[in-house]
DNA sequence: GCCAACGTTGGC
DNA sequence: GCCAACGTTGGC
């Protein structure tokens, strides 16, 4: 069982918007690092912390699980999808995902609060110049998160 | 809109 | 294989 935290920017979609749906297909991966965590080391029913990034107040903003395997992207096919990507090959697709399935809307833990946590200072993705938009988190962050998000 | 930091591309 | 140029991310 492992841990993730999982950035996207709420007009694409939202934590309200993963609730609405109940899963959505985490499509439009287009870093190596991240397809490779989906890829070979994410599993079904690993908790991940839903994080709202480009927007005015980023910060994680619900809790969700990996519900499926990493497979192919369909949005790296289609010339009218921000994410086709003309170098993948359907025989050889260059970008899998996976499906995240909705487990809590939580309160907003802001940026600014997830940076005056002491129990966060070492998340991956607060350090210095990280962009990646899937990182581990380990258990005694996940603890912490839960315990702070939770908190009244 | 700015810009620091990082990833990717492509010429050599 | 190096590395300069370029593109992207994402907070501010």
């Amino acid at each position: 069982m492992n841990y993730w935290l999982m950035k996207s920017e709420p007009d694409e979609a939202s934590i309200l918007d993963l609730q609405r749906a109940g899963t959505l297909p985490w499509t439009g991966v287009r870093n190596y690092q991240a397809r490779n965590f989906m890829r070979d080391d994410m599993q079904l029913g690993d908790g991940v912390l839903f994080y709202h990034s480009s927007c005015p107040e980023p910060g994680i903003a619900g809790l969700a699980e990996v519900c499926s395997a990493a497979y192919p992207d369909a949005t790296q096919f289609d010339p009218e999808s921000p994410y086709f990507d003309p170098k993948s090959k359907p025989e050889v697709p260059r970008w899998l995902h996976v499906d995240v399935r909705w487990r809590e809307t939580t309160r907003l833990l802001s940026l600014k609060a997830m940076r005056e946590a002491p129990e966060l200072a070492g998340m991956q993705v607060l350090q210095r110049g990280s962009r990646l938009s899937i990182t581990p988190v380990t258990p005694a962050e996940w603890q912490a998160v839960l315990k702070r998000l939770h908190a009244a």
